[in-house]
Order: C-alpha cells, then sequence, then structure tokens
DNA sequence: TTGTAGGCGTTATCAA
DNA sequence: TTGATAACGCCTACAA
C-alpha cells in the first residue's frame, strides 16, 4: 500500500493521538485550538490538558497546506550584522511574534542572485515579505509581489507598498551644518550602488551643496561595512575635505578607525557624521549621525504587511518616515577654519537635535 | 462538499497545475526535481521548462508533511543585536543555505518564557535547532530534545550535543595579563545569571585570580548591553578595581563610554578587557579582547545538526572551541602602579597574541 | 455541540 | 520510465 513508513524517532503528537486519548474526533481536537467557542466549555478543557499531557502542538505546515495560511512572514536584509538591520530584523519579528507569525531571515550577503534565491525558496512557506534596501531590479520585485505580499523597506517601487526612512533633508542639515562650521570641501562616502537610499542621501548631499556653493567629493566603497571605511581612508584624505559624510555608521566607524591608525583625531582633523542611530552614540567619540528609528521601521512594516494579510489586499502606499540630525561630538569647525563656533555644537537654529551627554 | 475556497489572489502554481501543463501526471513533476534520474531526460528538461514558465517552486510545507522533513532549521539566540549572535546567525545560516536548508530565527530577549514559546510554536515547522546561550532551565531542554534534535551554544548539559567557546583559559590569560601590568584588584562584570559562559567565565577568574593572590570583585548587570555596561560605572568605579574584565564586549564597549563620560580615560586610569572579537577591534581605543570566533561556531553547530539530520542520530558529544585573549590598547599598568611595561603591551609569553594594527 | 469526510500539495509505493 | 493512489496532519462545510 502507498504511504511511507517514516522515523518515529522524533515525531510530534498528532491530532489524532490526542482525538484518541481523550476520546473526541479530530475535528473537535483541531477547534478546541482554533475555534473553541464553538465548544462546549468541558470539552475545551478536557482536550487542551490531554493536549499538554502529550505536548501535542498544531502543526503549522500541516494548518498551513490546509488553510492557505502559513502564519510566517519573512525578513530580507543584506547584512544581518549591520545594527541597521539588525535593530529593524528586531522590531519587526517583536511585532510579528505578537500577532501570532513566526520570522524567517534571509541574509542576502549584499547579492541580487542571494535575495531572489531565499525569495524564491520562502514564497511557499511564508504568506507575505518584508524586504529590506533590496539589491533586486525593479521588474523582479514586481513579479515576486504577484505570487506573495510584499512590503518593501527603503525602495521606491510605484504601486507597492514601502515604507522610505526619509533621510534626505537630515543629509541636506548635515551639509548645512558643516557649512556653518566652515567645510567648504565634504566627501560623501557612498552606499552600494543599487541602493535607493544611497540615491536619496547623495542626492539631496549634492543639491544642497550645490546651493551652498560647497564641493562635494564621493568616495565609492565596496559595501556599508566596517572594514570597507576602513579601506577607502587613503582616499578619502586624497580629496582633501575637511568634512566627511558617511552613507552609515558602520562606515563611519571604520573611517574613524582609519583615521586614527593614521595618526589623525576626529574631529580635529576630519569632520565626520554617520547615518543610522544605533552604533552614534556608543562610538568614542559619540558620532553626529542621523536617527533613524529602524526598529520602529521594522514593526511598522510588518503591521502594514499583517494589516494586508488579513486585510485582504495591499494598500501600495509609499509611507515616509521622518530621521533626524543629531550632533554628538564628531562635527567641528575644519582645521584651518573659523573658530568662533564651539566644537560640536551647530549654531544653527532648526530641527536639530543637539545631544550633549551620552544617551 | 467539505474542502474549503481559498483567496486565489496570491495562489502559487501547484504541481498539478505543472502536469497538466506538460501533459505528464503529477508523480513525473515531482520526480523531475526530487528524483531527475529516475526519469528520461527529455522528460526532465520538459517538465522543468514548463515549471518555469510557470513560475512553479515545490511547495516545501506539502514536502514537509509528506516526508516529514521540513528542510527548515531553527537559530534560537537570546539577542539578535548582539554582535556575537548576530555574527553565529550569520555563519549558521550560510551553512544551512548551503546545504539546502532554510533558517528561522527566534530572539528570545533573554527571557527563558519566550525562548520556551518559541521552541514549542517553531518545532513543527523544523527538522531541528540550535540553541544558543539557552536561558532555559536543563530539564526542559533536555525534554525538547526529546521531539526535536538540537544542538547546543554555550550550555552544558550532559548526553546532549553542544558547542563550547571555551573561553575559561584565555579569561585566566587575561587575569595573569593584568596581574603582569601590576593590576592587584580587578573587577569582573558578570554576564546573564543563567548564563554557563558567566559560570565558567567567572570560575576561570576567580581561580586564576586567587593563586595569584589578586583580588576579585563580581559587578552584576542586568543583561549583556551597551546600556548595562554604562549604568554599572558607578559601581565598578566604587570596587577602587583598576582593570575590569567584561563579560563581553558590548558591556566593554558599555564601560568605557560610561568612563568617557566621566572623563577618565582608558587605559589610563582603567584597565579592560572583553570577550568576543567583533566589536574589539573597531572601538576605540582597540579592545583588548577574548576572540571567540563566532561565525565559525555558528557554522560548526549547523553541520553537527545537519550531519546528525542526516545520519539519523545525534552525536551527544560535547565540542570545545578554543579561543585566544588579544592584547590591543585597552590594558596597561593601574595609575599608581609600576610604569616598566609599555602600554599595550604585555611582556607575558606564551599563546597571547598582540595585535599591533588595527585589524 | 460534535462527528464525518474531502481536500490542501507533495511524495513514495505499487503496478504497468 | 511513467502513472495511479494512499498518506502526511490539519481544517471546514455539512450532516447529525
Amino acid at each position: 500500500m502507498p504511504g511511507r513508513k517514516r522515523d518515529k524517532s522524533f515525531s510530534l503528537p498528532t491530532i489524532s493521538q490526542v482525538a484518541a486519548e481523550a476520546q473526541v474526533s479530530a475535528a473537535t481536537v483541531s477547534r478546541a485550538f482554533s475555534h473553541p467557542e464553538l465548544l462546549n466549555r468541558k470539552t475545551v478543557e478536557l482536550v487542551r490538558s490531554v493536549a499538554k499531557r502529550l505536548g501535542y502542538v498544531p502543526n503549522h505546515a500541516a494548518r498551513a497546506l490546509s488553510t492557505g495560511r502559513a502564519g510566517n512572514i519573512a525578513l530580507i536584509v543584506p547584512d544581518i550584522t549591520n545594527p541597521f538591520f539588525a535593530a529593524l530584523m528586531r522590531g519587526g519579528q517583536a511585532a510579528a511574534r505578537e500577532r501570532g507569525y513566526a520570522t524567517f531571515i534571509g541574509d542576502s550577503d549584499e547579492t541580487p542572485e542571494l535575495e531572489d534565491m531565499l525569495l524564491t525558496k520562502l514564497s511557499a512557506q511564508v504568506e507575505g515579505f518584508i524586504i529590506a534596501s533590496s539589491r533586486l531590479r525593479g521588474s523582479r520585485i514586481t513579479e515576486l509581489t504577484h505570487r506573495r505580499p510584499c512590503v518593501l523597506v527603503n525602495r521606491d517601487i510605484p504601486n507597492l507598498p514601502r515604507l522610505l526612512v526619509d533621510s534626505g533633508p537630515s543629509y541636506s542639515q548635515a551639509v548645512e551644518h558643516l557649512a556653518s562650521l566652515g567645510h567648504r570641501s565634504i566627501a560623501y562616502i557612498a552606499g552600494p550602488s543599487f541602493s535607493w537610499s544611497d540615491r536619496q542621501r547623495y542626492g539631496a548631499v549634492t543639491k544642497t551643496a550645490a546651493a551652498l556653493g560647497i564641493k562635494i567629493v564621493r568616495v565609492p566603497t565596496s559595501r556599508p561595512s566596517f572594514e570597507a571605511g576602513q579601506a577607502c581612508v587613503d582616499e578619502l584624505l586624497r580629496t582633501q575635505a575637511s568634512a566627511a559624510l558617511a552613507f552609515d555608521d558602520v562606515m563611519a566607524q571604520g573611517i574613524m578607525a582609519g583615521l586614527g591608525a593614521r595618526g589623525l583625531s576626529v574631529p580635529h582633523d576630519l569632520s565626520i557624521v554617520g547615518c543610522d542611530g544605533i552604533l552614534a552614540p556608543t562610538l568614542y567619540p559619540p558620532l553626529t549621525s542621523i536617527e533613524t528609528h529602524c526598529a520602529q521601521a521594522g514593526k511598522q512594516a510588518v503591521e502594514i504587511l499583517l494589516a494586508a494579510l488579513e486585510g485582504g489586499n495591499l494598500p501600495s502606499r509609499r509611507i515616509s518616515l521622518a530621521t533626524e540630525l543629531v550632533v554628538r561630538a564628531t562635527t567641528a569647525p575644519p582645521p584651518d577654519g573659523l573658530s568662533a563656533s564651539a566644537p560640536g555644537k551647530s549654531r544653527r537654529p532648526g530641527h536639530i537635535r543637539t545631544a550633549t551627554t551620552l544617551e
């Protein structure tokens, strides 16, 4: 007869074992967990106690097959170890868990191929995706969205639900902040070329700099990592810029380490601004950085996805998340510039937040 | 008739759709993916091309139900955002992916309850678990191991397969290193009380210190985080110790920040040693720390688990992973001590590795 | 309030 | 080399 023998050594108790033990039908056991309100109080209690004794837990995979609802979502990020994504994942996973969803993670290692592979392999096991900083072509993302609901983070594709950390204005402020300190030549330490965030940030920087008559030099890097930050220091120094705007805190940290290794000090020899806000307050000196509220972004992305899953259709809305420039101790007047303003303090009014103590 | 209607908006192509389109049976389609060697070359090609055109991907959940093999594993850690666990996860996830397994992550937020919940909810969807630094009672872990194969990291329970980052010897060396610099009173900044690693580290520290006639004061903390590190600085200073051995790099970083905020400098006013090796080289000053090779540990744990899944039984072996003390720039003679030895350099011979440049 | 039975997508057994 | 079919564990429409 068909059907296969199976290694019983690690098998979990099934619904029918519970049913037999409790002397009820499997349907009753099922209802005791999914729709207890349809059952007699006593029955629910009986079934649950038997289930507990046997160690029965409803099998998600089987339930998924039957209902089409896996109770899982997946979170795809380019780099698990980057604090921005780690915080985003943490916020997202907590939100999912609160609503009863389990979370897959995929680390694409910054490569489109791996990202694509993860997305296709996971698609049957999850109800939807959060894709953060996708390195995929827009057309491919749109295709995938037809198979499973996707919420994008930091990728702006029309008609798809997306959460955009709107750091452009803060980068503009950062340029103004540096300008007010007397900087006339600023290096932009670039992020990945496929990154929407990088385009947005670089765009804001060049535009604001042009308006202020400030020179911007773009320093390309291999990927947003501590090592890449260190590695670009020579090129950064060659630009003769007196300040660096980094794509993120991790790179800024790498640059600070690289400068330190060359006997240069921050902000005395060079001013630095990062972006993320996670690493920034933990560094020495505390990094002037753009706060992105990444855990909040993860949470909100998951909430949008789950609402869509339960509501039935995706909102296709574009949501912007505000950021703030937080001035700490890595920005000061340039070495030979005007020394009227105190280091680490901006004289400009506006939305700039100044952190006086370590947070 | 029974069976339910389902929202078709996001449904994936199924095996029978491919079968119909390719004019073969569902069994043939199945074999084209699972056992192509049983099929005619032409047939395999035909089926695969049709599948590709339709965007068909075998449904893992259904396969899991039929075979009992989910093709998933789960990685449970106390804190996703801790670089030690982030690196461990990255190593583990990459190893799993290479062997065709997808990875769930669970962040237990340092609580046993959440950890237990994650483990039970995930058990039906995964073939096995990697549990890192479990905060669960040993008896509970043993119970869970009967349901699904588990490989433990940094938890020493007899008869279970476990990978232990054996940092004890390096902590002993750290004590000797500090002693050789002239320190006579050292604070140990503790980790979580349920943590095997903490017991091992504290044990090694007290034992070695006793042999050298050095005083150890244990400073308890709420959890291994940057904030907790900052928060314990006052208590640390009250101990009058001239050096601090921290449970991990994250706490060491918090302490360094807290000292900086109080106008104290490292290693001039206080020497600090951390543990992990991820954060250490990125800090300023570069942190003397114990290198734990955490990504490697994640990889190896997964390999043990997968070998067990394929081999059929768990090895129940206890594997030790060696660590190394890497001396960087946060250890020096105490303020009023002998100043014969150069700061940041140990005069002791042996296995101590000295990092002269930033890595 | 509870039981019966068909079906979710896939795989393995058996037969052809 | 391929096809028909039972079975995996669960859920739900319908009957009782």
